[in-house]
DNA sequence: TCGCTAACGCAAAATATTTGCTTTTGTAGG
DNA sequence: CCTACAAAAGCAAATATTTTGCGTTAGCGA
């Protein structure tokens, strides 16, 4: 079931979805996963079950869109005066975030949900580094290759933290960002 | 759960092994993934839920472990002449096989379970990577860089075909060899 | 062939999910 | 501000699923 985009924009509805999103965040961190139930969610959100399973369908579903919202990035990359400074700089808080547990566990609920919230995350990532790129060219630097990024340095990293045991360290990371980006410029 | 791997190898095991791994790969072509539950499973493949909720735990898992036995290689790479040449013929089957909706519902499974079933989807693609620069070695052609091919292309192709609705195409997954391995070497 | 025990079957109990209907409550229009 | 409408929530009964205890089957080694 796709998860629903346009109810109610105030009042009880926007109370639900709140607490529903707490009470999932509460639990991720305090129960074991196969402990982690729609009527376990719902009890402690207050709700009855019912409403859960009508809004968002599946556990995964729900899992999904509490993963994309925890995903989304807070703000901009910093600014550190250098297109490469600013890449490598919000590579490694990206990295961080994703290589770690709760990372991983979020990436895969976002992956495992059919209605297009993997896409999302992606383009937050793309619109990070196009705010790089864009100051980049407010600097006069040379331009930096989106795609390149995207292709070269996200998506290997991701790979790793997915499909393999080991997260992905710092020579390695700035590794990937030397070929697309010569160090220093 | 974890999937079990040491269980009695032959005989009745093997043969309950048997038919719910078909009966899965059935049911995947035939009703809906909502309708595709493990009663559903056990009533084809004619044994008792209990047996398949005991040794695989969960549906995710065994789903899981059904994608696992279906990505694995049935045979080494083409043998095209050129280290080139296998890589670009094995690379657009990988892309054929793993872009269709069969597949990526496949590597959703996988990367769903938590049980280790996706490094191993990793070390099929490896091997046969490795494979190839093994022959290319043999020709005495420049060395293949295995992680290079994994970093650069591999990955690169898996993330657009999870995170992005659209596959890659033909000019796409060419550029991407280019990059590790001039045209034509 | 015999004994041992892993794996299966069966059925009851516990949980989770679906569904029809009622009630609450945002929201739009007067 | 009030009223009518409909979306969303609550409740509870019906269904489906998962879990569990225990008896049975059948691989496997001696």
């Amino acid at each position: 079931m796709a998860i629903k985009e346009s109810l109610r924009p105030g009042g009880r509805s926007a109370r639900v979805q709140t607490s529903v999103h707490q009470a999932v965040k509460d639990l991720l961190g305090e129960v074991e996963r196969s402990e982690l139930t729609i009527p376990a969610v719902a009890a402690r959100a207050g709700v009855t079950p019912s409403t859960i399973y009508r809004r968002w369908g599946t556990l995964q579903d729900l899992l999904a869109d509490v993963a994309v919202e925890r995903l989304r990035p807070d703000g901009e990359p910093a600014d550190t005066g250098s297109a490469r400074g600013d890449l490598d700089a919000w590579l490694e808080q990206f990295v961080d975030e994703m290589a770690s547990a709760p990372g991983r566990a979020m990436t895969r609920d976002v992956l495992a949900c059919t209605a297009g919230a993997a896409p999302q995350c992606s383009a937050f990532t793309r619109r990070q580094i196009e705010t790089i790129a864009a100051r980049a060219a407010a600097r006069g630097e040379p331009a930096v290759d989106i795609d390149a990024v995207m292709d070269h340095v996200v998506a290997p990293i991701v790979y790793r933290i997915m499909f393999d045991e080991s997260p992905p360290g710092d020579a390695y990371r700035r590794a990937l960002l030397d070929r697309v980006r010569p160090a220093g410029r």
